[in-house]
DNA sequence: TTTGTGATGTGATTTACATCACACTTCCTT
DNA sequence: AAGGAAGTGTGATGTAAATCACATCACAAA
């Protein structure tokens, strides 16, 4: 049992996999490496907004922090995931703050390197254009999720989207491979720990989910599509 | 005074503003011209999402119903804005509809010309990049104003965002050159339409906006970026 | 072994916002 | 000019979720 949940979840899919190979070597090319230790930050908000980043091992998530020093997680990039932004501005900044959480190995790509790549490769061009148009509507079903169906929906969105990035096959039951606290999730929709905490004890006491060694394990992921009208969309896209 | 009202509002800006004329005039040769009558719907959820469309005149909103029948207005656009999804999968859906608010004028574009072009011309291609980039930088910012400030921030965040989009500066007040009602400012927020009038009339009577012919007129821009914590981000970002 | 620290679990209370209900205004239409 | 539809304004009430305030638990460090 113990053993399972040590091996890499079957469902992890970085959003990297929109690239062909040739593509992804291409861009590795012009990448340059750099390690960043848990508790840094890659950039804050303010920062200029000239990189993409490729997380080659690790784990990085942007946030923002409100006045009264609340935070909330927008993001949870992991080893394979490309993010960043390419803005027409010159004076681009930040708007979120990236928060390094896991000890990370990260290749760094300067926003003139790639517009030269893109000039030069049409194929790279429109494949990169296809992975900024998925992460926009990841964004967008994200949003969408946590601001129509109640705090319950958005909480019951999250843990689908963490099946999705982090789930394991058990069976029935899906493994989420990541451990997650109250206030972790409670960042990730906007709520307190304290009705996290409440919400994932109705879910558990309704047979919905269970805690294996603490992991969150869904048992019933019906249940937690009907309540936030999940309309099944691919697993590229729908994830944390 | 009306005739004023009438004209052009000085600041409003389209989204294809990022391109070049010469990129533009590229992007109109491979489209083919459509009219849509206010009312009809230019997509539904579920209908395959392999098309751009560059609104010539007109305005279209992208919106999302819940089961309960509750409507969400995601983004509104105007003459001279591009919209639409570029996905990486062939079986790519909407996740959101298209309604057709005021009689239309709509160039669309099929990906596959799309991704000719961008193949072909790699100036084009960059800018293209810039362009999506900026629209999922509004997605991210407008999703951070309606989580992280509650209703009211919600609300001074929209009005912040529709004085970018369509104020015209009169002195120190800014005139909304376009008519909303309590309802449609509601969709826009995720709140009722009762909480909205309440709100307005909060601020009406602390002096931070007024109706002038059923316009609002913002008289305090600070107040209403306070109450959102704006950044004061570029006004080509901050858009409704 | 104790002490400290971060996390969980839960009751009581408060707050923000939705809901319901209805009066009033505007303006459109035939 | 009358009637109706769409929009505004506002009280009363209900409810979801935040806040506050602790108790408990797990586990690492002194």
């Amino acid at each position: 049992m113990t053993d399972t949940l040590q091996r890499k979840p079957v469902s992890q899919v970085a959003n990297s996999d929109c690239f062909t190979e040739e593509s992804l070597t291409k861009l590795k090319e012009i990448m340059y490496e750099m390690r960043a230790e848990a508790g840094n930050h890659l950039f804050w908000e303010g920062d200029a907004a000239d990189k993409l980043y490729f997380l080659k091992r690790g784990q990085v998530k942007i946030t923002k922090a409100s006045d009264e020093g609340k935070s909330f997680i927008l993001y949870v990039y992991n080893t394979g995931d490309l993010f960043g932004q390419v803005d027409p501005f010159q004076n681009s900044v930040h708007s979120f703050n990236a928060e390094v959480t896991e000890n990370s190995i990260i290749g760094v790509i300067q926003q003139k390197d790639l517009e030269v790549l893109l000039w030069q490769h049409g194929d790279l061009a429109v494949e990169f254009m296809k992975w900024m148009g998925l992460m926009h509507r990841m964004t967008q079903t994200k949003f969408r999720d946590l601001m129509m169906f109640g705090k319950p929906g958005a909480l019951c969105s999250t843990l689908i989207r963490l099946c999705n990035t982090y789930g394991k096959n058990h069976g029935s039951e899906i493994v989420i491979t990541k451990k997650l606290t109250n206030s972790e999730l409670a960042d990730m929709i906007g709520a307190t720990r304290e009705s996290v905490n409440r919400m994932l004890g109705d879910l558990k006491r309704a047979n919905i989910i269970a805690m294996e060694n603490n992991y969150i394990v869904v048992k019933d992921l019906p249940y937690l599509r009907d309540i936030c009208q999940c309309e099944n969309c691919p697993v590229d896209m729908c994830r944390i």
